[in-house]
DNA sequence: GATGAATGAGCGTTCATTCAT
DNA sequence: AATGAATGAACGCTCATTCAT
């Protein structure tokens, strides 16, 4: 036997299966997965029951996961409350910029308003959890500045038209339209079965173009 | 006999008093007294901090009461609640009934509206507190009875005098009209401080007048 | 029959039975009971396990009471900790105020250094309990105020017999013989079947006589 | 052959990896490195929050690395805590062996106390964190062993330096020794700024020489 | 070796409600 | 009618630890 032939200090060749970390792209993908999915359960959870009634222990049982994952995600309950409305304005935003920058006819201002009506009606949890809201002070306060970089663009286009129009008072015309609104809106989702909701957008639509 | 004996410091296991007599009436007074307390205790904390955030023992110490005589006067803080908002209507309920049961004018039809403007603005806190909970349905559940009760003949007043001006639909657009002065209430409420409720309701009665 | 003979607005005279709610004298000795066997429970737990490692629930479960009757009595677990390290100074703030003012001799200097040990060794959870403290930059700031009110005394006292001996750097050499005596303490706690207390507090006092 | 139907995007589901040929020094060096980089970052976190309110995830990111690498390299959180504590002795127990195997005079045994002292001023996180698990008994369980082995040289060398002094009980001196200078050190520890702390050890010196 | 998403037990705390007095 | 001590379920949240990758 002759050990002097065999180098111990030779570095040795292994094939090492390692379990790779996963990469930054899936692990965003599970984050942002994970995020809509607590966003889903507690939209709906909120809507139904309202924040206060809603705990974490709901939202987690519904989002299919555990409790403590959601502090993965946020810092607090109010913090998911806060992201998730600001969240839910996205489309509103969106077709704001997109399509109503300038309302210069009857006609477009008509389309204004079912556009908005109907967005409403296409995201009613979001709608009601925030409607829901208005009257919460201290929620109000952490949102009111993205609420209103959302409601600003609308208000504008609305005064502007009103202004063409030759209203004597468009700005406040158009917070009395905005008010209305609202209070359709929410009547809706008080009496959502009863409530004439179309006739009296039509009517309220009428009043004002 | 030996009276050192006894014991007199002994603690006495009941202690029985001879009432001065009071009569039913009395015992009424007494009770209406205290419900008002807590109500006007009950109303200022919910207005400030909310329901959920207002305990019976923050209401027990604003009205000078113990925690458990609450309890005596109302099953639940629940039952306090939908109490409290039902009673604060009395005044409206009043005002429709002595006043509009009939409007006839374009005059009238402007002062009903200026009128309930102005309980609203009166009673703010009681207001406040009655949209704050128009969106939940357990809450609105309980009181919807009542609520129906007291809304109906503002309703039926000015769906009458919208049938008397011509409207298509005079049954909607009272809907609308009720539903346009809960938004710029709720929006007051939202943002007292910069809200133009004055000039926007005059806007509104224009429009529907 | 004859109902105008009754008089139905005379008083109607009842002997009615009332539990009386409790005196005064009764809540007091009832809540300083409770005090007592919240802090017996939570000094022993403390002592042995230390403050992170008890929690609430078994401090309630050792006192025999529901958890949230803890909250009645102290604001949170932190300040339950500073009330009961405090109050567990009585004895030595009382000892040092009637009995060693002033030391005038050799003797009494003795008394006061074995005097100080025997009350350590009596109040064993007490001390303990604080000793294991001394670190806690963040318990400690809540108490320094007691802390120095207690101790105060003490040292000067020691200061003024270590000037009277004509020490150097007497008030130095009290800060000296106070750590030592605190190190003595620590040493028992962390070993005390086999820490050799009374010997050693034996020498250390005819160091410093 | 049609490549087409081969689906390039699909996951894989294991990575192999064929890494560079690492020795087991390699290996060793960079456990090395991870380990003290732990060390740094729990020394000074538990320094400055103590250990319960120092989270894994706190040290994970303070060192640099991902939690779960942690439990590569410590059974437990206790385990971690309680090597880190062992390993700040290496110092004071290498001091022990090469210079103080026998104090023969006055002045060695002067200069053992102050080198002592000096080595915990130079290493203030680790000696504050071993006093503040000194009445931990579950930890000290833990470590006595590791403890007895690093100071028993010390209280072997000073118990001999006062059986020549001619001590009446030389052991029990060596411990009151001990236990003073802990004293000193936890004094300090608790109140750096305003304790006197050198000229303290001078004094202690002088009595003890 | 390295990552960080995920778990779930347990924490301190609150509070509507009860009940002996 | 009135008191407030007492209860205990539930809350929001933390974190040591695990494990698939």
């Amino acid at each position: 036997m002759n050990l002097g032939r065999l180098n111990f200090d030779r570095p040795l060749i292994h094939k090492i299966i390692i379990m790779s970390p996963r990469t930054k792209e899936q692990i965003e993908e599970i984050r942002n997965t994970r995020i809509n999915e607590i966003f889903d359960a507690s939209l709906e959870l909120f809507a139904e029951n309202g924040y206060h009634r809603t705990s974490i222990s709901m939202i987690a049982k519904k989002a299919g996961i555990a409790k403590g994952l959601i502090y993965n995600y946020f810092k607090s309950k109010e913090d998911l409350l806060t992201l998730l409305v600001i969240d839910g304005f996205g489309d509103f935003k969106e077709l704001m910029i997109s399509k109503y920058k300038k309302i210069d006819s009857k006609e477009k201002f008509r389309q204004l308003i079912d556009d908005s009506f109907n967005l409403v009606m296409q995201n009613k949890h979001h709608w009601r959890l925030y409607y829901s809201l208005l009257l919460k002070t201290e929620i109000m306060n952490l949102i009111s500045n993205k609420l209103y970089e959302m409601f600003m663009p609308f208000m504008k286009s609305i005064t502007e038209y009103f202004i063409i129009k030759g209203s004597r008072n468009p700005k406040t015309e158009a917070i009395l339209l905005f008010s209305a609104m609202d209070g359709l809106c929410i009547g809706y989702f008080s009496a959502p079965k009863i409530f004439p909701f179309d006739e009296a957008t039509k009517i309220l639509t009428e009043k004002f173009e």
